[in-house]
RNA sequence: GCCUCGGUGGCGGAAUUGGUAGACGCGGCGGAUUCAAAAUCCGCUUCUGGUGACAGAGUGGGAGUUCGAUUCUCCCCCGGGGCACCA
């Protein structure tokens, strides 16, 4: 082992033997015990940023101890390739998305490699590649076939100048991002993915996974939104439409249908656009309605507006006639497009009722009392007795329930139904660099799947959109073809699919990357699945890991996997932010600069004043600190740290920074420290090695300085076995180890003894931190001895026994402050460690005068002396 | 707007889940070593008052429960994430 610590020279030893070893490399080994871990895959983006190392080195630390524990550790690592980002670098660069994908991947992969991942290279893949969307799209024909897929209008955001859809990251303000131009709603026929009809069974599977965390499952059950309510039919008869029918209307609160004095529908509600046929001004209202973006955000923060139709509908209980209503914060996705109205007894009614002068009726007993004056109070909302409803007047909100529920039945004007919040999975993206939809379109036929025999439907790799509307379908030779069943001339769907599909199943492939039978080989995935340990950010806690829940039921369904569910833990890792930084041109587009390129002004304090951008000295906005991301350009690439300080620095300082799971504002004092511990480290274990290696420990024969060493050496195995173990809390093992290292610096290297003592000492920090700084310990463990390399070492065990203290400190309180310290034996008995308290010469001082009227002890902790 | 998480020294964070607030590290200050610097080592470092022993205050703000609250309860403020076409 050479004197100086030269992190690359055993950083590329390291890898180079592990690669030579196929050290990482796994299969189906029935009788071992099996670990499958997985860090989400990465958007191939660039460059990695901090984000990525943080993500990757998490489930490093993780593989690495597992495999530690004797595990057969399968830790794969891909690309999530389509997507958005490179259409956009295709048109700034005139490249082909697929030529920057590959290339972006080729130098990420080499990035990532250079951090000393335990990875499984041979298992990679890339979402983009046919071998692998192509399984995307046979699942996708059969689920086609099944009515799991369906075709129906769906509402996306219209950019009027460019002519094409945008996402709703590309809308800012209501306007186009490329050409600021105001954006519309605009309806399409789009595929949808039946989620709704596993909405129960995601809800309630829920409760299988224990090892997820609390607030993941939250946010989930939030989103599904199972609500128990009522349908409720309002019947019309509308001569001057020349139609009947009935409105329907979904409500929670059917013991406050008598208080209905309106009903408002959706603005694109079938009943506002026969309303609008002989109505101009309403005609114009539900036109204004369609400006701006489709995302909830924006349309819930919109100023709430309404406009009253000539329609009316009549109270299926009473038979009175009520005003149907167009309200723009009606929702056309949710429920049935429409609601009843009840002002007295809903915050958003009220405001609506009271805007626009619409009948206020109380019918529910509150704490507020009877009526309902404004301004509106929360108490309103309450659930009580039922007043001013006639038949119903004082049942409880139950009983309320259910006799309206039967009055409606019998009237067949409606029943009890449950009503999710989720809503499908609409998949279909007008863009390029997607899986495209295996399906044709035939005059005849009508929409037909593409054969197994013709799959997969590949995606042409030379193209660079214009960003004017969808590429392919300006491409005959794409979307010209034979219809499979009949063989005329037929249309090729030229959408692709979200890119959330691809993402929705990859953790299966990994198990049979390369099978060329199916889309997995169901004895590997049965092996792996479901994930043991899954790791990513907490910004997917919903869509992304919703929607692999779902397709992991799918892919159930169809017989390729046999569990319920893809991810047995989940660890979401906290995102990684820095600040933003932008300048707006004269269109009101934003351009985004990069922190590193931008130089910021504090005063004093520390509070920033002011920032400019390096390569011009003007200055920037500022504007707020964000997760880092392509889009805000405000990633910090960790090359030039790897560069300079090597990955284990780099590993070390990320999971020394704060627990995995909380979110960290980057910055980078303090990688220094990192790089300062691992010096330290080595130089002792340097010394030690010269020294000469000490004989075996004997336990039996220790002086009091040696306890001392080696209990220190035992409390950092439990703290670090715990924190990385149970807690995942890396930065709390870390310090563990520091702690460890503080003692070992000044332990005696005198006797024998003394030296076995170090040397048990220094194996445990190197085995402490085989998972953190994997090639550090590495060199070290050889050094230290050892034949086998420490990947394949052992855990070090905890000898409780090492821990075991003759005499504890207390704590002396006197009405709950801290007033001194006593030593008293391990042993000592309540009364004991009572009266040395007592006797205290501080306690004495500060209860002089009082009386003492209670003494708390916590054994091994405290003593409390109560008095006044 | 809705759902969700968070707020502790100059900074990142710790606190065995109701029991010594500030572990561990960064930064800062002082010292040792050195011709000098780097590197390294030692000491101090929450705030206020005091030369000091020490005392008081203190975990976003306000109230409450308790012998004792960063931890539990209620109200409020601020920040992050998600909101179905960023991934």
């Amino acid at each position: 082992m050479q004197e100086q610590y030269s992190p690359r020279e055993i950083e590329h030893a390291a890898q180079q033997e592990w690669e030579r070893t196929d050290a990482f490399r796994v299969e189906e080994t029935p009788d071992r015990d099996t670990y499958y871990c997985l860090s989400m895959f990465p958007y191939p983006s660039g460059k990695l940023h901090m984000g990525h190392v943080r993500n990757y080195t998490i489930g490093d630390v993780i593989a690495r101890y597992q495999r530690m524990q004797g595990r057969n550790v399968l830790q794969p690592m891909g690309w999530d390739a389509f997507g958005m980002p490179a259409e956009n670098a295709a048109m700034n660069n005139q490249v082909a998305p697929a030529a920057w994908t590959w290339s972006n991947i080729d130098y990420m992969r080499n990035q990532l490699k250079s951090l000393g991942l335990a990875i499984d290279w041979s298992r990679e893949f890339a979402t983009c590649a046919p071998d692998y969307y192509r399984w995307e799209q046979w699942l996708f024909t059969r689920l086609f076939k099944k009515g799991v897929i369906y075709r129906k209008n769906g509402t996306v955001n219209w950019d009027p100048v460019d002519q094409t859809v945008l996402a709703n990251e590309q809308v800012i303000d209501g306007r186009g991002w490329r050409s600021g131009a105001l954006v519309e709603k605009r309806e399409i026929p789009m595929y949808y993915f039946r989620i709704t009809d596993y909405a129960e069974e995601l809800l309630s599977s829920l409760d299988d996974l224990p090892g997820w965390p609390e607030q993941v499952k939250t946010m989930q059950r939030n989103w599904i939104g199972k609500s128990v309510g009522m349908e409720v039919h309002f019947p019309y008869d509308q001569a001057s439409i020349g139609r009947d029918g009935k409105l329907k209307v979904f409500t929670t609160r059917p013991d406050t249908l008598m208080g209905a004095t309106y009903v408002a529908v959706a603005p694109e509600h079938p009943l506002a656009a026969q309303a609008a046929e002989s109505d101009p001004q309403l005609q114009a209202f539900i036109e204004e309605c369609k400006r701006g973006g489709v995302s909830e955000a924006d349309i819930a923060t919109q100023e709430k507006k309404g406009h009253a139709t000539r329609l009316f509908v009549e109270h299926p209980l009473t038979g009175e006639k009520l005003p149907v209503w167009v309200a723009n914060y009606v929702l056309m996705g949710y429920g049935e497009g429409a609601v009843m109205a009840v002002p007295a007894h809903d915050e958003r009614d009220f405001a609506f009722a009271s805007q626009y002068g619409l009948p206020i009726k109380p019918v529910i007993r509150t704490s507020a009392g009877d009526s309902t004056p404004a301004p509106w109070q929360d108490a309103y909302a309450e659930k009580g007795v039922l007043i001013n409803s006639d038949e119903f007047d004082g049942l409880d909100f139950d009983s309320a329930f259910t006799a309206i529920g039967e009055v409606l039945k019998q009237k067949e004007l409606g029943e009890p139904r449950t009503q999710f919040r989720l809503r499908d999975w609409g998949i279909s993206r007008q863009r390029y660099w997607g899986c495209p939809i295996p399906i044709i379109h035939c005059p005849s036929c009508g929409d037909v799947p593409v054969p197994d025999d013709q799959l997969p439907v590949v995606l042409p790799e030379d193209v660079v959109p214009d960003g004017a509307g969808s590429p392919l379908a300006k491409m005959p030779e794409f979307y010209e073809c034979t219809c499979p069943s009949c063989n005329q001339p037929a249309r090729r769907e030229t959408d692709t699919m979200d890119t959330f599909v691809e993402s929705s199943w990859y953790f299966a492939r990994y198990a049979s990357p390369h099978y060329d039978k199916g889309m997995v080989d169901p004895t590997a995935a049965n092996h792996w699945l479901p994930v043991d340990q899954y790791i990513g950010g907490i910004e997917h806690a919903i869509l992304h890991l919703l929607y692999a829940r779902f397709f992991h039921k799918l892919m159930r369904d169809e017989g390729l996997v046999d569990s319920d569910e893809p991810f047995k833990n989940l660890l979401t890792q906290g995102m990684v932010l820095a600040d933003t930084y932008y300048r707006i041109d004269e269109k009101g587009a934003r351009t985004w600069y990069n922190p590193a390129d931008v130089e910021v002004e504090t005063d004093s304090k520390g509070k920033v004043l002011s920032a400019r951008l390096r390569s011009d000295g003007l200055p920037v906005e500022i504007g707020g600190t964000e997760k880092m991301s392509k889009s805000k350009n405000n990633g910090v690439d960790p090359q030039a740290m790897i560069d300079q300080y090597g990955a284990d620095t780099c590993r070390l300082f990320m999971m020394f920074a704060s627990p995995p799971d909380m979110s960290l504002e980057w910055s980078d004092s303090g990688v220094e420290g990192a790089q300062r511990f691992l010096r330290r480290v080595w130089r002792l274990a340097h010394q030690h090695i010269t020294d000469g290696l000490p004989g075996a420990l004997d336990i039996t024969s220790l002086n009091d300085a040696q306890k001392q060493v080696r209990r220190a050496t035992h409390l950092a195995i439990r703290q670090a076995s715990q924190d990385i173990g149970q807690h995942h809390k890396f930065n709390t093992a870390i310090a563990a180890v520091m702690t460890l290292m503080n003692v070992l610096e000044k332990a005696p290297r005198d006797s024998e003894q003394d030296r076995a003592v170090l040397q048990e000492g220094l194996e445990t920090v190197t085995l402490l931190l085989a998972p953190i700084t994997p090639h550090i310990a590495h060199t070290l463990w050889q050094g230290l001895g050892h034949d086998t390399p420490v990947i394949d070492a052992p855990w070090p065990q905890l000898d409780e026994s090492a821990l075991v203290q003759d005499s504890l400190e207390l704590v002396i309180q006197v009405n709950g402050k801290l007033r001194g310290h006593i030593q008293v034996p391990a042993d000592a008995s309540r009364e004991d460690v009572e009266a040395a308290a007592r006797s205290n010469e501080n306690v004495l001082r500060f209860t002089d005068g009082l009386t003492i009227r209670k003494v708390i002890v916590v054994p091994g902790k405290l003593v409390n002396i109560v008095a006044n």
